[in-house]
RNA sequence: GCGGGCGUGGCGGAAUGGUAGACGCAGCGGACUUAAAAUCCGCUUGGGGUUCCCAGUGCGGGUUCGAGUCCCGCCGCCCGCACCA
């Protein structure tokens, strides 16, 4: 072996000696045991970020790992391809998004290769490709016919200047991004998928979901958000329409204030009808983007209808507001107002002046106590409430809806928050939608013998808006149904939707049709699933309803598609930065820029130092991003990866540091040193090695199923340098052997090298170890000796010894005496194996 | 604003309610070398009267023989909020 392991002429060696052997082809008529292993697939933005280094690395470690467990792995890669960032790419420098696209896919695809990822190529898609496409609008085509397609309207961020529907991200403070315009709401025509016939469903499966994060699930079942509560019709006092409410708070009806209901509510149409008044406050609720966090901090606003409505116990008058915190989506659109105990009705009544009850107090005796200047929403008893004084909140809800419904002015209901998934997007680069208006048919199915619809390559981007609705031809076909000129829908789907299937492609790729039934059932569920935080609601929301609607019109016969998932953290960096003298704005340096030292930094350029700024996520603004291209060239794959594995836990946040490539580099060395001390003829036995093998072994298995790799690569020091320190023996030979194996998953291109000398054929293909069981057994164990909680001694004793000795030898220990310094000992608390505390 | 999460040495972190700081990075000291790099050895939470003692896991309370871990209330940071992917 050579005095130092090179990664620039190693890691192309074997990474092709991986693809010739096509030692990662995942095969379908495999007998072993199977395991899917996928990474959320990235967009191809140009070039891979150290956070899908990250990612895939996780990934491959795992998949490699199953191989040597002697799993059949699947563990495949793709392209997210459609979105925004191709088009605006074809904005600014006149590209096609298509070519901007596949060229990315291209570069990012060699990227990948370099870090030698045990992946199937051969499984390889990109979404932007008619032959994923085009099966994704036959799917869409089916969801239709199973009534799970439809069409209603719903409000858009539309730039008045460049005509054209914005993205929430396109809206910065309220104006467009490229014109300035204050943005306003616009009504449109789209197309919806009923997800809101999955709620149920959804909800209950998350249940099943025993390795998915409990914040995950958390955060999936507040998105659904049933709640019970109660739909109740006001009674209108000066005016005839009845006025329908829906509460999930119908306990708090004795404190209701006012009643409030959206801008597009009939009763603020009807008002404003004859009020310039209310038409101008409705105008400007128009005002402003869609976005639920805007719309929630926006300063709330009302205008007095002069309606009046009647309570239904007190009969009270109660005024009708229009109030622009009130969504007409949610619910019946309109709100009964409790100040008391809803913050945004109190800022509301705060603010224009309107009573303020209590209803709910901690203690019946507190009935009269003033608010702290906010509601209180918590739970309580009922007070101030007539027949419902001294009950539960719980037991009061329950008791309103009775009366609501024998009375017949109500009735219990479910809703819940989730809204049904609009998948139109009014843009180029994307699914075409799969229908065709026909002034006489009406909306009409593409049908399936002429699928793909397939994107037109010749648009210009001059202009902003839809290049689909300006092109030439493409959108003029004839009705299929009546056979007269018709005009295609112009709409393309959310990229959501192409990531909501994925998963069940790789499994099969058949031409004729999305996937092969059998190979669904054969692969799925993915075992493990791994992937930024930031999906953990939207993304897989939609991927577990796809999944379930295909199940439901049965197309396939798996629910769930994800088994275990795992959400990881990001890779922050330093940044370096000064402060412009001129306008005291930071001017940020990228970290190639920068010469650092133990506690400073200095620019190269000019030698003077700059500020080590906060560690935050990469980003291309405060230039603290590194290339994985520039690690690879200089470290080699190994390293980074390592890196990648190393210290942080892997869901939290990674921060990069040159210091800690360095000594990623510098490990592999010294494994390398290390395997060049393999000598398969030396004899001797050395049972704390052997026992330290195999705990390692064992430990390091269960981390890498737990995806702990910080524990596993902690683990695997340890054993290094036990290891290095020892003297020679058959028992280190055998260790140094297991350490390769067990770097195997992890520095596959230095494990690869080093194996070529020490086993046969390759190591990626190789079995993981086989530990002794009665070496992961201790024989001895340190105990602790408190008194009082508190540690004074310890005692090595052996493994299970009598509670009684471990009682007397506490006693007798020097320290404890001085401790206890002559106090009576009242009990002894005696943990086995563990510990023994004194209490005085 | 709403929902979710996180907070432990100079830094990343480890710790089934049971010896806080494993392991790595940085730093300091030493060995080797003409010298440097590489490598190896040692030290490294703070304070003190340094074989020992005290304090200590964001802040304030609580439960427990015992709390980094469980409960309540704060503070700070991060993620998501339905047209970014």
């Amino acid at each position: 072996m050579t005095e130092r392991f090179d990664p620039a002429t190693a890691d192309t060696r074997w990474q092709r000696v991986w693809d010739e052997r096509a030692c990662f082809t995942a095969d379908d008529a495999s007998t072993k045991p199977r395991s899917y292993v996928l990474e959320m697939f990235p967009y191809p933005s140009g070039r891979i970020h150290i956070g899908h280094v990250r990612n895939y690395t996780m990934g491959d470690v795992l998949a490699r790992y199953k191989r040597m467990t002697g799993h059949e792995v699947l563990h495949p890669m793709g392209w997210d391809a459609f979105g925004m960032p191709a088009e605006n790419a074809a904005m600014e420098k006149g590209v096609h998004p298509g070519g901007w696209t596949r060229e990315n896919i291209a570069n990012m695809k060699a990227q990948l290769k370099r870090l030698g990822f045990a992946l199937d190529w051969s499984r390889e898609l990109a979404t932007c490709e008619p032959d994923y496409y085009g099966h994704e609008q036959a799917l869409f085509l089916d969801l239709y016919a199973a009534g799970l397609v439809y069409r209603k309207e719903s409000s858009v961020n539309w730039d008045p200047i460049d005509q054209t529907v914005l993205a929430n991200e396109q809206v910065i403070d309220g104006r467009g991004w490229r014109s300035g315009a204050l943005v306003e709401k616009r009504k449109l025509s789209q197309w919806f998928l009923k997800i809101t016939d999955f709620a149920e469903e959804l909800l209950e499966g998350v249940q099943g979901l025993e390795h998915w994060p409990d914040k995950v699930k958390l955060m999936q079942e507040n998105w659904i958000g049933k709640s019970r509560g109660l739909q109740f019709r006001f009674k209108p006092i000066n005016f005839f329409d009845e006025i329908e409410v829906y509460s999930t708070r119908p306990d708090t009806i004795f404190g209701a204030s006012f009643v409030a209901v959206a801008a597009e509510h009939p009763v603020a149409q009807a008002v404003a009808a004859d009020s310039a008044e209310a038409q101008a406050f409705i105008a400007l609720c128009k005002q402003g983007g869609t976005t639920a966090a805007e719309l929630e901090t926006a300063e709330k606003l009302g205008f007095d209808t002069g309606l009046k409505v009647k309570h239904p116990f007190t009969g009270a008058d109660l005024p009708v507001w229009i109030a622009n915190f009130v969504l007409m989506d949610y619910g019946t659109g309109a709100v009964m107002g409790v100040p008391g105990h809803d913050q945004r009705d109190f800022e509301f009544s705060t603010k224009y002046g309107l009573p303020i009850a209590r209803v709910v107090a901690t203690d019946p005796a507190d009935a009269g106590a003033p608010f702290q200047g906010e509601a209180e929403a918590g739970d309580g008893v009922l007070v101030n409430s007539d027949f419902l004084n001294g009950q539960s909140v719980t037991d009061a809800k329950a008791a309103v809806i009775a009366r609501a419904e024998s009375e017949g002015w109500g009735e219990g209901k479910t809703v819940w928050r989730l809204r049904d998934w609009g998948v139109s997007r009014q843009r180029y680069w994307g699914t075409p939608i799969p229908f065709i208006h026909c002034e006489a048919c009406g909306v009409v199915p593409v049908p399936k013998d002429q699928l793909p619809v397939v994107l037109p390559e010749d648009v210009d981007f001059q202009t902003p808006g839809n290049p689909l609705v300006r092109h030439a031809t493409w959108k003029y076909v004839d009705c299929p149904q009546c056979g007269k000129p018709a005009v295609r829908e112009t709409d393309t789907l959310d990229t959501f939707v192409d990531s909501s299937w994925y998963f069940l492609r790789f499994a099969s790729q058949p031409a004729d049709k999305p996937f092969d039934r059998e190979a669904i059932a054969k692969w799925l569920p993915v075992e493990q699933y791994i992937g930024g935080i930031e999906h953990a609601i939207l993304h897989l929301l939609y991927a577990r309803f796809w999944t379930r609607a295909l199940a439901r019109i049965g197309m396939i016969d798996v629910k769930e598609p994800f088994a275990s998932l795992f959400t990881q953290g990001m890779v922050t960096h330093e940044t370096y930065l000064r402060i412009d003298n001129a306008n005291g704005q930071p001017v940020y340096f990228a970290p190639t820029e920068i010469e650092r030292g133990g506690e400073s930094a200095k620019l190269k350029a000019d030698g003077a130092p700059v500020e080590i700024g906060r560690v935050i996520k990469m980003s291309k603004s405060k230039k603290n991003v590194v290339d994985p291209d520039a690690i690879v060239a200089t470290y080699g794959a190994d390293a980074i990866r390592w890196f990648m594995l190393s210290d942080s836990p892997p869901e939290r946040d990674l921060p990069w540091s040159e210091a800690g490539i360095e000594g990623c580099w510098r490990f592999v060395q010294r494994l390398w040193r290390l395997f060049a001390q393999f000598d398969a003829a030396t004899t001797g036995e050395d049972k704390a090695i052997d026992r330290k093998r195999d705990q390692t072994v064992a430990a390091v298995a269960q981390d890498i199923e737990a995806l702990s790799f910080n524990k596993a690569v902690a683990r695997i020091y340890e054993l290094t340098s036990a290891v290095e320190k020892a003297q020679p023996s058959a028992s280190r030979s055998a260790a140094i052997r297991t350490i390769l194996l067990l770097v195997a998953p992890m520095m596959p291109h230095l494990a690869e090298e080093a194996w070529s000398t020490i086993g046969d054929d390759l190591v990626s293909l190789a079995a993981w170890p086989a530990v002794d069981p009665a070496l992961l057994v201790e024989d001895e164990v340190t105990i602790a000796v408190q008194v009082k909680g508190k540690l004074r001694d310890t005692l090595t004793v052996a493994k299970g010894t009598a509670k009684e000795e471990l009682e007397a030898l506490a006693l007798a220990s020097d320290k404890v005496q001085r401790a206890l310094d002559g106090a009576e000992v009242r009990k002894i608390i005696v943990v086995p194996d563990r510990l023994v505390n004194l209490v005085a």
